[in-house]
DNA sequence: TGGTAACGTGAGCTTTTGCTCATGTTTACC
DNA sequence: GGTAAACATGAGCAAAAGCTCACGTTACCA
C-alpha cells in the first residue's frame, strides 16, 4: 500500500519533491491561517510560490491536500508516541508518564501549529478513513496502557476508557494552546494532568505515585469507594 | 440592543415569522446533515419548504443562519441552565450535582442533536462573539458553582477550572452522542460523571457524597496527597 | 373596498473556486 | 548534444453557490 492513490503523479525528480513538501507546508500554514473550508487551493499554491498548476500535478484535488497532511501529521504523531514510551515505563509512576505525556504532545502543537487545525476537521469524509487511525493511534496507546496496568478490565472497558482519554486530553490540549502566553498554557496543562492522573489510577486502580514496577500483575492498591 | 442588525427585517406578521421559525429549522438539519460549509442557503430554502428570497429577506447572509442559531441554542441552554440549578443546591452532593448536569446536557443534546454540529462550527468568525458568550455561560455556571463551594480558590483559579470543566464536559458529551446506542452513550458518560465528580472534589477540596449543606463556608474534606 | 406595506417567488446575475490544458522549461540518460 | 520524460506555468473554463430584483400575492387598516 503506498500513498499513490491520493496524488495525481508521484514526484520523481529533486525539485518536485521539494515542491510538494513546500505545497504541503503552505496547505497548513493556509489552513490554519484561513481554516480549511474558506482557504483556496490558489491560496495555497501562491503561499508555495508555485503555480496552481503545480499544485494540481501532484494532488488530484484540494481534499488530496488535506488527506497528505494527516498523513504527513500521522508519520510524527508515530514518531512522537514511540519518543513517549519509555525504555522501562515500569520504573516510573502514573503521574510521572500523564506529565511526560502531556508535556509531550504540548510540545509538539507547539512546533506543529497546524495540527490543531487537523484535529478540527477530523469529521470531514475524506479525511475520516486516515485520521480515525491516528485517532485511534492515541486512543490505543491509553488503553494499552490501561491494559497492561489493569488487567482486570474487559476489552470493551479498556476501549472506553482509551477513547475518553484521548477525547479529553485533544480538548483540553486544544484549550491550552489557545493562549498565546506559556503561563495560561501551562495552568490549563497542570489541570489536565491531575484530571487524568485522578482518572486513571481511580479508573485502573493504580496508585499515583508508586513506581509501576513495584505493583503486581494484576490491580493493586484500589482505595476508596 | 435588539437582534435586527442579524436580520435584513424583521418579520412583523405571524407567517413569516413561522417562516423563520421553518428556516432556522431547516438550517439546524441541514447544517447537521451536511455540515455547515458543504450546506447551502438553496439546501435550506428548500427544506424550509419557502424560496431562496424568502430566505434573504430575513437573513442577510448565510452565515446569519449560523448567528440565529447560535442565539436560539443560547436560549434554550439558558433555560436548561436554570432548570438544572436546584432550587437547594446545598442539599445535594457533589456526585449528585454533576450526575444531574451531565444527564441533563446528554438529554438536551439528544433532543437538539443540531447543537453538537454548531459546538463543531464554533470558531466561525461570524459566531465567536455570540458563541463565546454561551461557552462562557457553561463555564460560569462551573465557575460560579466553585467559588462558592470552594472560596479559598482565587479568581483565576476558578476562570481555569471553569473553563477546563466546561472543554471536558463538551468533548465527551460530543464523544457520548457519536454512539447511536443508548449503552455506549450511558458508558461514555458514566466516565465522564466519574472524571468530573473526581476533579472537581480534588479541586475544590469538597467530598464527593457529603451533602454540601453540611459543610462550612470555606473548603473541608480535602484528603490525600 | 381601496390602498399600502409586508410578504413571497424563482429565474438568473455575479462572483468565486476548483480544476484543465496548451505551451514552455528543466532534468535525466544515451 | 539530442531526445524524451518529467516538471512548471497561468490564463481561463465550467460548475457551484451566494445573492438580487422585478413582479406577483396576502394581510392590515381606514
Amino acid at each position: 500500500m503506498e500513498t499513490a492513490p491520493q496524488r495525481r503523479r508521484d514526484p520523481v525528480q529533486a525539485r518536485s519533491r521539494a515542491r510538494v513538501d513546500a505545497i504541503l507546508d503552505a496547505a497548513d500554514a493556509v489552513f490554519l491561517e484561513l481554516g480549511f473550508a474558506e482557504a483556496t487551493t490558489n491560496h495555497v499554491a501562491a503561499r508555495a510560490q508555485t503555480s496552481i498548476g503545480s499544485l494540481y500535478r501532484f494532488f488530484p484535488d484540494k481534499d488530496a491536500l488535506l488527506v497528505a497532511l494527516a498523513e504527513r501529521y500521522g508519520a510524527r504523531m508515530q514518531a512522537l508516541a514511540s519518543q513517549l514510551t519509555p525504555m522501562d515505563p515500569e520504573g516510573a509512576t502514573l503521574r510521572g508518564l500523564i506529565s511526560d505525556g502531556i508535556d509531550g504532545f504540548s510540545a509538539f502543537l507547539l512546533a506543529n501549529p497546524g495540527f490543531v487545525t487537523l484535529i478540527h476537521q477530523a469529521r470531514h469524509p475524506a479525511l475520516t478513513a486516515g485520521r480515525r487511525a491516528q485517532e485511534g493511534q492515541m486512543a490505543a496507546l491509553i488503553g494499552g496502557l490501561s491494559a497492561k496496568l489493569a488487567p482486570q478490565l474487559t476489552a470493551e472497558e479498556v476501549l472506553v476508557i482509551g477513547d475518553v482519554a484521548q477525547a479529553v486530553l485533544s480538548a483540553l490540549q486544544t484549550l491550552a494552546h489557545l493562549h498565546d502566553e506559556a503561563q495560561a498554557r501551562e495552568a490549563t496543562l497542570s489541570e489536565a494532568k491531575l484530571m487524568m492522573t485522578l482518572y486513571l489510577s481511580r479508573r485502573l486502580g493504580v496508585p499515583e505515585d508508586v513506581p509501576l514496577a513495584s505493583l503486581g500483575g494484576d490491580g493493586v492498591g484500589q482505595r476508596g469507594a
